[in-house]
DNA sequence: AGTCGCAACTCGTAAGGACGAGTGACGACA
DNA sequence: TGTCGTCACTCGTCCTTACGAGTTGCGACT
């Protein structure tokens, strides 16, 4: 019944009014749409225009589709899980916001190079040799899953016996290490949101229209000398970044690209 | 001629053969696709089938399609914006990372209300008196552009008749204000990524599968009183935030959601 | 030679039909 | 009573056809 305007295509008219419908709470969170037969007669349009407007409301994260039922107006809860991007030292031991977090598998250690975007953030030229290390974590509380990549120059690991022995090491216990061996570290750290790769999407168990987001920690030691790399990705609709802030005097900050 | 195996439905073979032709080389970034006319040819399918094909690459931000002429495959580069999330104290004026930002219109201000995301933040109840100060940045060397809002509480500004008068002061110099009057400054910041809302689409000038990356900054005083909230939004491909950390003696961080 | 309009290409919108596939409830049968 | 199959409903896929709208280049006319 409600009237569709003149202006624009049609399909958009009717997401829009749909959108509306939602915000005004006809369709509250959780609940269901009407079927696309009711739908079309409810706007008197095509069901190809139907669909197309449902489509543009999944792009936009609106609402979850499934088969065979209807489709659900999306509860867009706060991300439940929130990253504390910060590192703690006590008594020469390095811990980091992450201290509860599950490993679904043993650590995946390959051989990779150096690459335009990697490289430079590790001071390295193209092509110089590295340690990745995989891993993909969970966390108990809210089940997110997160994808961990470290990468470690070989040139490093080879000042540091135990790392070349261990490149698997966790990160803390690198921080560890190289402050034994006399560096005295700082961090930096970028953060990025993109649209998933297919495969991440599955690997993460992303809905419709949910970004990643994604961020670069560079260890540095002394004279700023980048160390290690780590990247972390996790699903958007579930997982925060939380960083601490404190006035410093005047001073750089390298930027990162990925 | 490439051949379609069996396994899935139409369009999402023809869209992984595209994909696949795309990560090969075939065509590289910058360059356009065949046109649906070829591609059904190509494919020997219909044109629904290519264009849920191509709808499918589209929303995973693979491709650009521009009416009348054709799909384009979309160049990644890395954000081009660092924002730095810092802040810099010096002779008891403080600097934040964005110091050449133009600003397009004077500061927008209005009353509003804590809400149920921004009162816990703040320490507030809901319901409670805020300025609400919104400004659109533009970086000179990039073109893009930031979406900024800062929520003042009431009782915040009365007490300090500098921002009681002008609640539209850059933040720095609201925190200058609070330090001189007797607050020691932290602050804590949360980042976020999720997919804009239609306003946000054209405010920003959003491509296609573009998620926001979102982040709150939490001015605390003495004691960690929450005293000021600053909301940073900017399109995710042409905006990274950059931190610093340092090691710092155990202490919990105050998570915040919006 | 310059300008303007049309033609031919592109993608966008819209309708209609047909069938496949997942879900859930009901009822018949064991 | 319990199981299982059918049916009616949902959304998913795929086709054909038609026309609208933006872009570009060619060619005719001035």
């Amino acid at each position: 019944m409600p009237g569709i305007e003149r202006p624009g295509p049609l399909y958009k008219q009717v997401a829009a009014a749909i959108r509306d419908a939602i915000t005004s709470g006809e369709f509250p969170p959780g609940s269901p749409l009407p079927s696309e037969t009711q739908l079309i007669k409810r706007y008197q349009v095509s069901r190809p225009t139907v669909r197309n407007a449902i489509a543009a409301l999944r792009a936009e994260g609106l609402i979850d589709v499934v088969h065979g039922k209807a489709s659900y107006v999306r509860r867009r809860p706060a991300p439940a899980l929130t990253i504390e991007r910060t590192v703690t030292r006590k008594a020469g031991t390095y811990t980091t916001g992450q201290t509860d977090w599950q490993e679904n598998e043993a650590p995946s250690v390959s051989r990779a190079t150096s690459t335009e975007t990697t490289g430079p953030a590790l001071g390295l030229d193209e092509g110089e040799d590295l340690f990745a290390i995989d891993r993909l974590h969970t966390d108990p509380a809210t089940g997110t899953r997160i994808l961990h990549r470290t990468l470690l120059p070989l040139a490093v690991a080879a000042d540091h016996n135990e790392l070349a022995e261990n490149p698997a090491a966790a990160p803390e216990q690198i921080y560890a290490l190289l402050a034994t061996a006399g560096h005295k570290l700082t961090w930096t750290e970028t953060v990025r949101a993109r649209m998933p790769l297919p495969d991440e999407r599955a690997t993460l168990e992303l809905p419709d229209a949910t970004p990643i987001i994604e961020t670069t920690r560079i260890t540095h030691g002394n004279d700023d000398q980048p160390l290690l790399l780590e990247e972390l990705r996790a699903a958007a609709d579930r997982a925060q970044l939380a960083y601490r802030i404190t006035a410093d005097s005047p001073r750089t900050l390298r930027a990162v690209r990925s």
